[in-house]
DNA sequence: TTCTCAAATAATAACACTTTTCATGTAATA
DNA sequence: TATTACATGAAAAGTGTTATTATTTGAGAA
């Protein structure tokens, strides 16, 4: 999609960053894998394919980039490693992740009715809530066979 | 508290461990501490007061194997180290943390709506939730003003 | 197009947190 | 007592990540 590589040329320019092959084929790698929650050293993998000649450092330090822009989310499913998936959805809240103690499958859930809970925990705590992070552990349909 | 050792003593027999002093003083800094979130570092600055031969290892070890019998929960909120606190909710789920992006302050939370959320996704997704892990980040009451 | 310079890069060193290794110590068991 | 299994401290190694540095690159200016 060429419309995705506008919008990042776009967001990069507005803080005055550029927009290298590096940075393309980054953003393309967790666009195409959508689903996947690709860690570090798998867009590493991954990305070299198309940039034979990148350093891991760059893409770290492209992630952060592209997370700060919003572009992507960084995950943590306490695995030991950060990852990644494509932002889809700009503004509002993130959706949650359904994390298998059996496979480590990790689907991702729509539903959202933590507004409730949000309007009760910032009257009761006058704590203004930016984002939720959720995530709920057990085990997939597949291994409950 | 005597009857937390009794408790811990117990649950190591159970499984063929022993009772020693580190793991007395370690599991009594972090009861002593509800509330405090302490990381490894912090947890074995304080427990050398009672035990000051321990090394960091024993202190890292001690924490995994309270974790494991589910004495004392690891909290992840995502400044780099892992964090634990006393859990005093046995069977039941976890109570949610409210992170202050400000002053990095952890209140903790004990309202739990999640319960119709959660058998809708069971039904949705068939998938068998056993624990669920809930953070809000945002700004305290203290820094909004 | 060529020049200029800030920004971006690759490579590598440094870093922080954590785990493992290993030799020694200690407590329960036979 | 001898044996066995577990626990420990110290040090080394491992892991994911960030910082440093010299070099290269891209985009605007000439």
């Amino acid at each position: 999609m060429d419309n995705l590589m506008d919008v990042l040329k776009e967001r990069l320019k507005e803080k005055g960053f550029k927009l290298t092959p590096q940075r393309r084929a980054i953003l393309n790698i967790v666009f195409e894998n959508q689903g996947k929650h690709l860690n570090t050293e798998e867009i590493y993998g991954l990305v070299k394919d198309e940039c034979p000649e990148i350093g891991l450092a760059t893409v770290y330090r492209t992630l952060q980039l592209l997370e700060d822009m919003e572009l992507v989310s960084r995950l943590n499913l306490d695995d030991g490693c950060s990852r990644y998936e494509f932002n889809s959805h700009e503004d509002d809240h993130q959706h949650h992740h359904l994390i298998c103690e059996v496979c480590g499958d990790v689907i991702e859930v729509e539903i959202d009715l933590l507004e409730q809970l949000e309007s009760e925990i910032e009257k009761l705590y006058k704590f203004k809530i930016k984002d939720h992070k959720v995530k709920f552990n057990g085990v997939c349909s597949d291994c409950r066979k």
